[in-house]
DNA sequence: TAACTATATTAGTATACGCTTATATTAGCA
DNA sequence: TGCTAATATAAGCGTATACTAATATAGTTA
C-alpha cells in the first residue's frame, strides 16, 4: 500500500539542473539511481516538441510542409487532411510554437516551412523504421 | 496578373499508400494540393513513437535509460521519478512496445536499454535545441 | 462600398490520457 | 513453506486533448 518511494522531490521548482539521485551502488543492490544530464527546461522543450510531432493530424502537417520545399501555404495543406479548417489552422500554429515550423506573411496567404530540427527529426525517423530498406512486413 | 502564391506542385508523389490528397486539381486559387510520400502504417509508427515520448514521465525514463549504458532496471528509474511504480511500469512497457526499448529479463528484474531508433531520436534532440551550444555534436 | 478568400480564434464537447491505488504475479531466499 | 522484492495489470478518476462549428479578422479584388 504505502509503497510509495516518498523520495521528496514533490513540488520542486529547481528549473536547472540534474536532480534524480547519483547514487550508483549498483554491484549487490540493483536499485540504486540512474540520472541523465538534461536541465527541466530542455527536457520540457523536447517534450513539447515530441508531444506536438505525435499527433496524426499535426504529424502529417508537417510531412506535408516538409516535403515541399519552398514553403507551403495553409490552404494547401487543407484539402489533404480530412479535418476541418479550424483544426488545420490549430495545427500549424502549435507547430509554429514549438518551433518546426517557420511561419510568413504574404498577402493573404501564410507560407510555412520546416525548421531544421523538424527536419532532422523527419530523417531519423525515416532512417530508423524497422521497414525502412522498404521490405514489407517489417517489426512487429 | 493573378496573384498567385508560388504553387508549381507538380509530381504528385504516387506512392503506394497515400491515402488523402486527392489532388483533384482545383481551380484557380492557390490552394493545389501537396504530398508526403508516407505509407499510412509509417505514418502511423512514426505517431506511435513520437507520442510515446511526447510525455514527461516516459521521456524521462528513456534518458535515463540511455544515459546509462548496459542496461537499467525498473527499480533503478523508480526513485528517479517522483511517480508510482504502476505509472514507471506502464511508461517502461510503452516504451518497450514502442520500439524504443529492448528488454530482458534476468532473476527477478528487467533491463532496459535503448534501440537505435531512440538513441538517434535523443541525439537529434540534444542537436537542434535553439539554445543548443554551437558545437552541435549531433551528427546523425 | 461589398464580396470573397485565407486564416485566426473561440466555445463547446466527446474522448483519450496519465496518473494513483489496489491487487496479482513472478522470482529469489530464509 | 512463508516472506519479500520487482514487476505487471486493472479499475477509477480528474484533466487534457483534438476535434467541430461558428465567428472574427485580414487582405484582395471588383
Amino acid at each position: 500500500m504505502d509503497a510509495q518511494p516518498t523520495d521528496g522531490r514533490s513540488g520542486e521548482a529547481a528549473t536547472d539542473s540534474v536532480e534524480s539521485a547519483s547514487t550508483t551502488a549498483t554491484e549487490e543492490g540493483c536499485c540504486g539511481g540512474v540520472a541523465h544530464a538534461l536541465s527541466d527546461r530542455d527536457l520540457e522543450f523536447d517534450v513539447e516538441t515530441l508531444a506536438t510531432v505525435g499527433n496524426r493530424t499535426r504529424y502529417e502537417t508537417l510531412r506535408l510542409v516538409a516535403a515541399a520545399d519552398g514553403g507551403v501555404c495553409g490552404c494547401e495543406v487543407e484539402p489533404a487532411l480530412d479535418v476541418s479548417q479550424g483544426a488545420i489552422s490549430q495545427a500549424l500554429s502549435r507547430l509554429h510554437d514549438a518551433d518546426l515550423l517557420t511561419r510568413r506573411k504574404e498577402g493573404r496567404w501564410r507560407y510555412y516551412d520546416a525548421t531544421p530540427r523538424a527536419e532532422r527529426l523527419l530523417s531519423v525517423l525515416d532512417g530508423t523504421r524497422p521497414n525502412a530498406d522498404g521490405g514489407s512486413g517489417g517489426r512487429s
